[in-house]
DNA sequence: GGAACGTAGTTGAGGATTCAACTATTTCCG
DNA sequence: CGGAAATAGTTGAATCCTCAACTACGTTCC
C-alpha cells in the first residue's frame, strides 16, 4: 500500500475549520429550534421543502432526496410530525406503492413560525459573519461537493 | 414582532447549497470509516485529538471542548473506545475529579490505519474538487463561525 | 400470463445522542 | 474554618438514527 497523498497545512487548516465551525453550527441550529418551537433541524427540513412543493406535497422518495435524509429516517420522523399533527400522509392513486407527505394548516402555520426566528440564527452565526465573496465561494464549493457525492442519500 | 430580515436569493442558495452538500458528505465519510474500519466520525475525531495531544492524553474537559462533542456524549463514546481497547482512562492525580484519557498502542495503529483511508475520502469529495481559492475561504468563513460560536460544546 | 426483478415505503432492533439529574471534588470568600 | 457555588465527569431514560429485513406493488420480457 503507498503513502496516502496526506493534506499539506492550508488544506488541513482549512479542512479542519470547515468540520469544527460545521459541527458547532449544526449544533446550535438544532437546540435553537428545538427549544424554541420543538423541532429538530430534519423535521424543519421536511416543513421546508413540502412547503414549496406544488400543492404542499411529495412523494415520499422525492422528499427523502430533497432532505437529504434516508427513507428510513423519513419515515420515521415523519411519523412524528404526523403525530404532532404538522403533517398528513395518504396514499397515491397512481401507483398504489406510494405515498403522498403533506404539509397540513397546522404544519405551515408552525413553520412559519420557525423559519422567523431560523433565518435571524442563520444570520447570526452564518451570513453575518462571512465575507460576501467567502458566501459564494462557499456556495460554488459546496454545490461540487454535492454533485460529486452523487444521488441516493 | 417585526418583519425578519429574510435571505436574499444569492444567500439562500449558497446556504443551501452548504447545508445540503454538507449533510452528504458527512454522511459519507460516516459510512466509509464505519465500514472500513469501524470508527464512526466522532469517534475517529476522539482518536486525532488524543494523538496529537502531549502523552497522547487529555482530560475529558479539554477533549470534549476539543473534539466539539458535549461532556456527556464524550463518555459514553469514550466507554465504547475503551471496550475496544482505543482508548483507556485513569484519574488524574492533582485533581481527584478530573479523568485522563489516553490513547493505547492499538488505538493509535487503529489510527493510523483509519487515517490514510480517511484523506483518501476528503480528497475524493471535498478537495479535489473544490478550487484552492474557495477552499481557503472555506477555511475563513468557517473559522470566523467558530469564533462566532464561541466556546462550550 | 407470470416469473424474475426493480421500486416504494415501513418496521423493529440495536446503537448512538441528548437531556437532566447525580456524585464527588475544588474554589471562593465571608 | 466552613458553607455556598462552581467544576469534572458519569449515568439512565427518552429520543433519534441506522441497518437489515420485509410487504406490497410495478415492470420487463419470454
Amino acid at each position: 500500500m503507498s503513502e496516502p497523498r496526506w493534506l499539506d497545512a492550508a488544506q488541513q487548516r482549512d479542512w479542519r475549520a470547515y468540520v469544527d465551525g460545521s459541527v458547532r453550527l449544526t449544533e446550535i441550529m438544532d437546540r435553537d429550534l428545538k427549544t424554541k418551537h420543538g423541532l429538530s433541524v430534519s423535521e424543519y427540513e421536511i416543513l421546508v421543502r413540502l412547503s414549496e412543493a406544488p400543492e404542499r406535497r411529495l412523494r415520499m422518495a422525492e422528499l427523502a432526496e430533497n432532505a437529504s435524509q434516508s427513507r428510513s429516517r423519513l419515515s420515521h420522523t415523519c411519523s412524528r410530525l404526523e403525530n404532532k399533527g404538522l403533517v398528513k400522509r395518504d396514499s397515491c392513486p397512481n401507483d398504489k406503492r406510494g405515498v403522498y407527505a403533506h404539509l397540513t394548516d397546522e404544519g405551515f402555520a408552525a413553520l412559519e413560525r420557525a423559519a422567523r426566528d431560523h433565518v435571524e440564527t442563520v444570520r447570526t452565526f452564518f451570513i453575518d459573519v462571512i465575507e460576501p465573496e467567502d458566501l459564494e465561494a462557499i456556495g460554488r464549493a459546496f454545490s461540487m461537493v454535492r454533485k460529486r457525492v452523487g444521488p441516493s442519500a
